[in-house]
DNA sequence: ACCTGACCTTGCGGATTTCGCAGAACTGGT
DNA sequence: ACCAGTTCTGCGAAATCCGCAAGGTCAGGT
């Protein structure tokens, strides 16, 4: 049997006692944790399915869904290797700052070959992944346009050999 | 009119001048990539629109995602930023090892607190993302375990402050 | 030349899913 | 108690998915 969670519709599903431990930005509820939950494991499960695992019908999550999206709180979307998609050179960037480290990681997003932008502490301010294309590529991202960009103290690549795990999966183990 | 993608088909799709281009495993060739490219735009995209896009029929877009999907070399999942999701604490910790550095980068990919491993030339040989709920959950993993795995020289760890930007769209620039 | 295998197309129906909308239910504030 | 805003449910109609069958085309091998 798999329709359990339907059982106790009136103890109330979105539970806002649980919804205060987390500090997030816009609050999730544990209902539309659940329906992240069934997406992470595929992107393209029905909202009928989704409904019957989370206890809500198919319009609601529906709904549900709609607004994360809308709200940028998930994306669903394919994801590969870019090794096996034919960008063959990759990089971890550390890069120390000085001064509006957050202006710095702004001019960072918006550059397309940065595909990851993460403030940090730590010996780096700012660790950034890039993907490119060949060599000529990545060199010219990294030492032409990185470190063109006032306020960048210094970096330090770390260019990838082997992607070995990348999972999307967190509150599904 | 939105249809020119169909115009010439017997001019061949599968190109396969181009597909040697890509040293990767599974060869891609440009309509797999194509295909691709509309489903990081939006994972959930109809076959058929899909079809329409790359110049495929709705049953021939449907039979590759598939076979994608089965080969591994994408997947349809939803993406969220973490700490909006309640893990609050997440990590990139650059590895120093020494003897077999891939038998480590196997055993960290066994930890479901580790989100992504790759192997790195540069001054670390493994860069690994950890997601936890909380700091002691973080520390256990990062000195507990991490530490004691056999050949691990040394850690460095860079605590995140602020995810800045996530994105699945290469090739879509 | 012939055969085989891989892949695509077209077409089809039935099951399933998506989508929009109206009405009910619940929440929080006054 | 009432009201406004939000969320959920229930339903048809439209669109999509899915499996399947009958060719067509092309590349490689014999």
């Amino acid at each position: 049997m798999h329709s359990e969670a339907v059982a106790s519709r009136s103890a109330d599903q979105r539970d806002s006692s649980r919804e205060s431990r987390n500090g997030g930005s816009p609050q999730l509820d544990a209902v539309s944790l659940a329906i992240i939950q069934q997406l992470q494991e595929d992107g393209r499960r029905p909202y009928a399915a989704i409904g019957k695992a989370v206890g809500l019908s198919e319009a609601a999550v529906r709904q549900r869904v709609q607004k994360l999206l809308d709200q940028g709180v998930m994306q669903i979307v394919a994801v590969t290797d870019p090794l096996t998609v034919g960008f063959r050179r990759q990089a971890m960037v550390g890069i120390n700052a000085e001064g509006d480290v957050e202006k710095i990681a702004d001019a960072l997003t918006d550059m397309s070959e940065v595909e990851y932008v993460v403030m940090t502490a730590g010996s780096f301010d700012i660790l950034a992944e890039i993907v490119c294309e060949d060599d000529d590529h990545l060199l010219d991202v990294i030492n032409k346009r990185i470190r063109a960009l006032p306020g960048v103290r210094s970096t330090e690549s770390f260019v990838y050999l082997k992607l070995k795990k990348q999972t999307y999966m967190w509150g599904t183990r």
